[in-house]
DNA sequence: GATCAACCTGAGCCAAGTTCAATTCAGTTT
DNA sequence: AAACTGAATTGAACTTGGCTCAGGTTGATC
């Protein structure tokens, strides 16, 4: 069951951190496939093989950044609507907490959600796969933040009777569908978009 | 301007059609990059080489596939809201009209979700590009669609007034992240997914 | 039955991810 | 200080899969 991925402790001179942050740069602006290993490699400042002493492969490096980011976001949904008594409050701060990022968790989101199909098959390798399964395990238990936050303001009245599971994913997804086109860069403030999303989750929910 | 592709013509012994079919299936089930071109040759009964008689490349046949999925999408919002008057009448028919799909559309429908980010940068070949920017424009067109259906209805009362372009970004982007987890094969039928997001979109739009 | 374009193929090229054996480096032991 | 150790790194070679090329086959049309 539950088996959590021991981070590798980060030797004093281990490059694994800068690989990541460069990762999530290069394959956040320009694309996964798009981007060549050995340029993430440059940007470190080490040979194209010294990635390997880190990361099994590219994908395992991918997978490494997605489980990561998915580990943020439960850990920030369940702080964000710890102390919210009313369901309303409580979907409102969940809403707020999931656009509170910076720059770089965007990237993060962006990349997670290009690759959520990855997560699906099976990984040939050992610690590919170890990853994959954690990171499929942390998308169930997201959802089931989203469903449970629902299913409580559903028995509680707060919010009309729906089929909690399908509501929950539709929020998850209008939610998330923004990470798809949203640039810090753009003309639309991630504020904005906040504050639009979160009217439309609570009318879709409690309406 | 809106320099529409000229369709190949089929020839009586062309295999293009096959091809795009059979890439369908591929990449929808296996996934784009999972998939080797070789294999779609084979499922077609011709040699890899013969591929490159129909699509400049991989890439260049994916991209004709997210087109044409553009293409019939929008078209099929145009001939749902052709003939309601009122606004909540034409939001519903074009929720339900979305998810009006076969099997084989479903598919391509998660192939374009899949791989919206290609439409982004520009491709080296003249083919590929000129896929590529006749799909980014019918994606703005199919935006317009439904922001204009928005903003009929706002300006007609019927909806109260918000950021159309925004909030039809996002009632877009929560009808199609179902394609992200939606299977035929799976235990939601696609008439439930469709009521519960018709009833959503309608509470977000016009509430 | 010659012609021409559409259609197809085998052989091989190339880029990018990956493997591997060998080397450097920093800290620890003796 | 010399020897030792494991982490970190590298150059060279291997593998895979998309793609090119130079030519061959087919069949509709005249």
């Amino acid at each position: 069951m539950g088996t959590k991925i021991v981070e590798p402790e980060a030797g004093p001179r281990s490059k694994r951190a800068a690989i990541l942050a460069a990762a999530v740069d290069c394959f956040g602006e320009t694309g996964f496939e798009a981007t060549k290993w050995s340029t993430v490699a440059e940007r470190v400042g080490i040979g194209q093989t010294a990635l390997y002493h880190y990361f099994e492969s590219k994908t395992h490096c991918l997978l490494t950044i997605m489980r990561l980011e998915l580990q943020r976001s439960h850990d920030k949904f369940t702080e964000a609507t710890a102390d919210a008594a009313e369901p309303v409050e409580a979907l409102r701060a969940a809403v707020r907490a999931a656009y509170d990022v910076s720059d770089q968790e965007v990237l993060q989101m962006r990349i997670l959600q290009n690759h959520m199909d990855l997560l699906s098959g099976p990984r040939k390798s050992k610690r590919e796969e170890a990853e994959r399964v954690a990171a499929r395990q942390l998308v169930q238990l997201v959802e089931r933040d989203w469903t449970n936050l629902l299913v409580r303001g559903m028995s509680q009245g707060a919010f009309p009777l729906r089929d909690a599971q399908l509501l929950g994913s539709s929020v998850l997804g209008l939610i998330v569908s923004v990470w798809r086109w949203y640039r810090p860069s753009g003309p639309t403030p991630l504020s904005e978009v906040s504050e639009l999303i979160e009217g439309a989750c609570v009318r879709m929910v409690a309406t």
